[in-house]
DNA sequence: TCGGCACTACCTGATATCCGGTATGGAATT
DNA sequence: AATTCCATACCGGATATCAGGTAGTGCCGA
C-alpha cells in the first residue's frame, strides 16, 4: 500500500486497449504502466473481445487499432458507442486515410492517432479525451483539414450495411460462407445472400475483387 | 546509482529496435526497459538510420521491422550484417509468410517473431539469440516445417516462377481459370495446376488469401 | 546422361461460388 | 398505416474452386 501514490491519484484513468498483435498490445500497455495517472485495465485481440471486456471492465477511454480482423475498429466502436455512450474511444491507425479518419470520428471516436505518432502522444491524447477535448495527431488533423476544404458535403461512404461489411471482412479473410456463417451465429445460406447483395451494390463479380474492396475500405489487411 | 543491479547484471544485453512507427518503437522500448538484463541503446525509423545507428552503439541485437519505407528490413540486415557479422538481428513482421521469413533468415537474421505474438517472447527471443541459439516463434516455425517437408534441401525462399506470377496477377484481377487460359493461350486446366501449385507453396487456401499476397508482392495494386 | 524442375495437359470428385428466385420479421421512415 | 430497408433463411442450378492423380516435353545443371 502507498498512500503518497492514493493521495496524489485518487482516480486514475482506466483504460482498455484493443489490437490484433499481442506483442503491440503488450508493449503499449508497458508504455502506458508509466503514466501514474493511468491505469490498463485490460486488452483485447479483436472487436468481439473489446466488446465482453468493456462490458466487464467498465473502462474510461478504449483505445483501438483500426485493422483488426473479423471485427475492425470501426464496426467495434460504432458496437461499442452503442451500449457503452459516455465511454471515449481513440483510434490508433497505421494510416492517415481521409477515410478511416472521416469513418472512425463519424463512429463517435474522440482521438485518431497513427502509430507514426511520438510515443508520448498517447498518454496526453488520453487526458486531453479525459478533459473533453478532441485529440487528433497532425498528420490525421492535416487531411482532416485537406478535407474539409475540398468537400463540404458529406458523400455516401458506408454503402454498406454493418453486417455487410462484417461479411465483407471475414470473405476477405479467406473463409467460405459455411465457417462464416458459424463465426456470425447465422445461416451459411444468409452469408450467401449477404454476398451476392454486396456483389450487386459494389459491381463486383469475385472474391478477388470483393477482397481488394475490403482492403481498400480498411475492413481487412493485406 | 544502484550497486545492486551493477553487479547482479554487469553486462547489460544491448539492443537496438527499428520500426517507421515511433510508437510502437516508444512502446517496445518500453516493454524491454522491464528486463534488467536488457539495455536498449537506441531506435531508428528507417533501414538508413538502422545503419548510422549501429556503426554508432555497437550493439549486440537489433529488433527490425520487416515491413519499412526506403529500405526494407531485409535490405537493412543485408547491409547490416556486411558490416558488423558479429551483430545478431531478430526479425519483426506483421506476418508469417513463407517468403518474408526466408528471405530474412537468409539475410542473416537468428530469430522471427510475429508481432501477433506474446509481448514476453521479444526479451525471450532475445536471450535465446545471445545465447547462440535461433528462436522462432511458434506460426513461423509452423511455416518453416511444411517449407522443410516440401523440400528436403535448403532452397532459398520457394519462390515463384514467372509462368506462376503471370497466374497469381491474373487471378487477384478475379478472372477465372478458364478466361486465364484464353489470356495467356493456355489450357484452363493447365492454370488450375499453376494455381495449385502456388496455393500448396505459399500455403494458401482460397483465392482471398491469394488476392492478398499479390497485392503484397506488388503483382497486382488494390 | 540422368535427375530435377517448369510448363504443359487431362481426369475425377467434393465443395464453393455465383446468380436467379421467394419469404418473414423487425426497425426505421414517411 | 404503409413503405422501405435490413437481416434472416431456403431452393435450384450452372459454373468454379480446391485437391488429388497421371503424364509428356523441354531445359539446365550435376
Amino acid at each position: 500500500m502507498n498512500p503518497e501514490s492514493i493521495s496524489t491519484f485518487p482516480v486514475r484513468i482506466r483504460v482498455v486497449l484493443a489490437d490484433d498483435h499481442k506483442m503491440i498490445l503488450a508493449a503499449l500497455r508497458s508504455l502506458l504502466a508509466k503514466e501514474s495517472d493511468i491505469e490498463v485495465v485490460g486488452d483485447a485481440a479483436d472487436g468481439h473481445a473489446l466488446l465482453e471486456l468493456a462490458g466487464r471492465t467498465a473502462p474510461d477511454v478504449a483505445v483501438v487499432d483500426i485493422g483488426m480482423p473479423s471485427m475492425n475498429g470501426i464496426e467495434a466502436t460504432q458496437q461499442l458507442l452503442a451500449v457503452h455512450p459516455a465511454l471515449k474511444v481513440i483510434a490508433l491507425s497505421a494510416y492517415s486515410d481521409r477515410r478511416f479518419v472521416m469513418e472512425m470520428l463519424d463512429a463517435g471516436a474522440r482521438g485518431y492517432l497513427v502509430k507514426a505518432s511520438a510515443g508520448d502522444e498517447l498518454p496526453r491524447a488520453i487526458r486531453a479525451i479525459m478533459q473533453g477535448r478532441t485529440y487528433l495527431c497532425p498528420e490525421v488533423a492535416g487531411t482532416l483539414v485537406e478535407a474539409a476544404r475540398g468537400k463540404a458535403r458529406g458523400e455516401p461512404t458506408a454503402q454498406l450495411s454493418r453486417r455487410e461489411r462484417d461479411v465483407v471482412a471475414l470473405l476477405a479473410e479467406g473463409h467460405s460462407s459455411l465457417v462464416i456463417g458459424e463465426r456470425l451465429h447465422i445461416a451459411g445460406s444468409t452469408v450467401e445472400v449477404h454476398r451476392r447483395n454486396i456483389m450487386r451494390k459494389l459491381n463486383l463479380h469475385s472474391i478477388a475483387e470483393l477482397t481488394k474492396y475490403a482492403i481498400r475500405e480498411g475492413l481487412t489487411s493485406p
